[in-house]
DNA sequence: TCGGAAAATTGAATAATCTCAATAATTTAA
DNA sequence: TTAAATTATTGAGATTATTCAATTTTCCGA
């Protein structure tokens, strides 16, 4: 990882969060003084499982995938972040450790930015923490899900929430196949690469999607959602 | 669910969270204005998953059993809340609507907090709203490692982590067991009632646990704890 | 205390999923 | 551009875990 030269002033950021509109300029000014910025290239792990937690990281410019390791090399993928998503908040309170690792899925450009400094913010702002608070409830939400498909849905079910999740809406512009393998894909449907595989090839011979190199197209959403539902 | 009669007044609630020493004399006067205490009964379901969530819930004194609904009633549950815990935090922003079911294991008296009460406070309060979100730090770590878990382990390691929980330092006055059926086990291990009764018998055997009648308890941590780790 | 209902247990058969191995396709680096 | 390395695909066999059925035990209300 290099540092990145023209570090972007946060008053005049382009990329910021809704959460820190609710700053005020003294505030802004404060995480910009306690703030870095350095560029992950693809493949980079931006932070590790375990390994001490110094920063709160925000992704400034970028696409990251978030997963979970497991021994055998075979990962569980929660999530992919975008521009502009945190990354590790929840080391701001408590272990001091991540809970989970990322990994570039295309440069990116991450700011650190002080726990220290971010708790002082949150102390000091209740508009801004509450908009930290929201955030957490749309991820537990997300999370909530993710069990719901670990824990009660078979392989059909879990490949179709994974190609829902992959093919939708926010991550539409992203080309996101373009950056993930089928193990990547597996990852995330919580199977091996193998079954995965084998699933695919079934939905695409029965016209649910289309794939064209490493591309997936939805063409039947609604049976998808069918077998999503039905697990 | 009953009225209950004596509701407690939150200046001098003896059971009063962490987060709410955060809160001034006057902002404890207004939660006591806007909340209304229940009593439910040992089995009666608190909230529902997908129910509309007006309220957060607060156990003044309880247990409580929090789990996900799977259609071929086999549930998956996610842990065990005590007096002092919050129940449906992540309702108040968001989609209104409560993420999993609760039941009480025991009869449980809650406190009923309107919402938007509740934002008020989080957006006066920058203390208190740090308070909810050091909960939410050590709520995503908890959830993580369940996925890790059902992702990742099979029968063994699975039900290792689900001893290892319910025997917990946290739960060791509770009698837990003897609110919970086999059925309630496996829940928390993510497996068939079968085959955690089975997997039971063999940690018996071992002289890994000792069972009596609905009393576990573990006489091996440290091969328990092996198991857990190797999955 | 008795009788029925619910819960726990056990075994056998079945289903789901993974692993391993072999091959094909694609990507990468020299 | 070619060769090597990585990734994707496919099949067969093995493993893991569930389901179903039968039986035993426990619990609870009359």
């Amino acid at each position: 990882m290099d540092n990145f030269s023209e570090s972007v002033n946060c008053l005049k950021c382009k990329r910021s969060s809704k959460c820190f509109k609710k700053l005020i300029p003294s505030e802004l000014e404060f995480i910009n003084q306690n703030k870095t910025q350095i560029l992950y290239r693809k493949g980079e792990n931006i932070c590790k499982h375990g390994a001490f937690a110094s920063y709160v990281l925000y992704i400034s410019d970028g696409l990251v995938r978030l997963y979970l390791e497991n021994p055998n090399n075979k990962n569980i993928n929660l999530k992919i972040l975008k521009t502009s998503e945190f990354i590790g908040l929840s080391s701001i309170y408590g272990d001091n450790i991540y809970n989970y690792s990322t990994v570039a899925l295309k440069d990116s450009v991450i700011c650190l930015i002080e726990k220290d400094s971010f708790r002082k913010l949150l102390a000091d702002n209740g508009h801004f923490a509450s908009e930290i608070i929201k955030w957490y409830c749309e991820n537990e939400k997300q999370l909530f899900n993710k069990i719901q498909n670990l824990g009660n849905k078979q392989m059909h079910g879990r490949l179709a929430d994974a190609l829902l999740y992959l093919c939708n809406q926010d991550l539409l512009n992203e080309q996101i196949f373009s950056h993930l393998s089928r193990k990547d894909i597996a990852g995330f449907a919580g199977l091996s690469t193998e079954s995965t595989v084998r699933l695919l090839t079934e939905l695409k011979n029965e016209n649910i999607i289309d794939i064209t190199g490493k591309e997936i197209k939805i063409l039947n959403p609604v049976l998808l959602k069918d077998i999503s539902k039905r697990g």
